[in-house]
DNA sequence: CTCAATTTGTTCGTATGTATG
DNA sequence: ACATACATACGAACAAATTGA
């Protein structure tokens, strides 16, 4: 007969549930350090009057957070912070060629078989696509946790120059190393995504969980693209250095 | 009395609905451009046996994206996508001061009042926090929808040298621009984050929905932090170039 | 032209989850 | 904790349009 719902316009509709969006809204404060380890949070009744939703919503994310360790409840007095966020964010970008093989000399790649290879994708920087491709796809690992995923094509003519240092180790050392390659340009761009199927079960995190999307050109002095990789990194394990100056 | 759902084992528990995660996979794989505009996608069963999920499910998905004009599905016929996904990416972040304060040039901000301000935070790099700061926080606009959020602390005694221009213009673009002021050091930071509440509701987005944080130091030649914001970007609307040479 | 296979559209029943008051 | 409503998701069956043999 009469509407049940439609309170908060806190949080607008959008269908995900909103004791997900409060218990997020709560984790967030607390890694931004709003709340230290060991501080008192809002009081269930003013959590309602600020994001406008029921108790029991409260309580339910609440309730959340606890279970994993970073809150804690006590009756008659408040709730607690008890547990300080991990900081996950060891991977590094860099910026510049020398600092970026620095970074990703000692990764230990972790090939997968591809059935079908897809087509390589040239960014609008344009250059030129090879007359061939291999394609090689691996998980990049540390502690035995994925952190990225690697798609990569490699000019032919080029991979066959030492097939079996592309097999075993990271593509761009590999094609640095080789002395008849001279580079022309290199070039790197991000973007902020979200991981789908297939990626998101390799990097083991859920569907739609955000994610940076690194897609590396490099050009041989002839235009040619000879490397064309697209890397897909957790979103929560990357931070990205920069000098200004 | 007998379980009723517990069935896909491609898309983990979270407790986000499964038809938005369908939603999204799709949603994701026409944009990657595995189907292109005109094509025909997997049949509905076909989807369903894929992702492991109900009819129902399935339909739903398709329905929301059909609803904003993604897809159309015939009778007999089969499913259809209908639409290019428009690329937003039209903010591009830029290396190098120089570079930046272009891109960053002709934008207007739009100053709001601020509360409380939170008190300076520095990275890990360092530097040393100066007596006092002033805070501003403004809104990033292009074509009247916002794209990023900034909260600048000045040093008081560089705001002071000309408070007008830093109530109207973007803060690095004045501090770069007045004479007495040396920069020893100028640094930033890029995390892949998360929107909570104020933020999203300022960037006009749902709550959780992923942003980019970049955080900017800028330090004089006595290594005191004269500059230190923090920009929180819509994760769909930016794109990071680097040249690798 | 008819038939069968394929594909989307619709409906019923049921169980569980989310959220309000 | 209770009563209520609405949303999510499963399963199964059937209807309607399209296609090609």
């Amino acid at each position: 007969m009469n509407k049940a719902k439609q309170k908060s316009d806190v949080f607008q509709r959008s269908n995900i549930p909103l004791y997900i969006q409060v218990a997020s809204t709560l984790r967030r404060r607390i890694e931004q350090g709003r709340w230290k380890l060991g501080d008192k949070i809002s009081s269930i009744p003013e959590l309602e009057a600020e994001f406008g939703v029921a108790r029991i919503t409260i309580r339910q994310a609440v309730d959340n957070l606890t279970s994993e360790g970073l809150l804690s409840a006590k009756q008659g007095k408040g709730t607690y912070v008890t547990k300080e966020p991990e900081e996950t964010r060891w991977m590094t970008l860099e910026i510049g060629l020398s600092s970026l093989l620095q970074t990703i000399e000692d990764n230990v790649p972790k090939f997968l078989k591809v059935e079908n290879p897809p087509s390589p994708r040239l960014g609008p920087r344009g250059g030129e696509l090879a007359d061939e491709y291999v394609f090689l796809r691996s998980v990049q690992l540390k502690n035995n946790s994925p952190y990225g995923l690697v798609n990569v094509h490699i000019a032919k003519s080029v991979y066959d120059m030492s097939p079996e240092d592309f097999k075993t180790r990271t593509a761009l050392a590999v094609l640095t190393e080789l002395p008849d390659i001279k580079i022309g340009q290199a070039h790197q761009t991000l973007i902020i995504s979200a991981a789908e199927m297939e990626t998101a079960h390799l990097l083991k995190v859920d569907v739609n969980t955000s994610t940076a999307e690194v897609r590396c050109v490099v050009r041989n002095d002839q235009n040619i693209a000879i490397y064309i990789a697209e890397i897909i990194y957790r979103g929560d394990c990357i931070r990205f250095d920069i000098e200004l100056l």
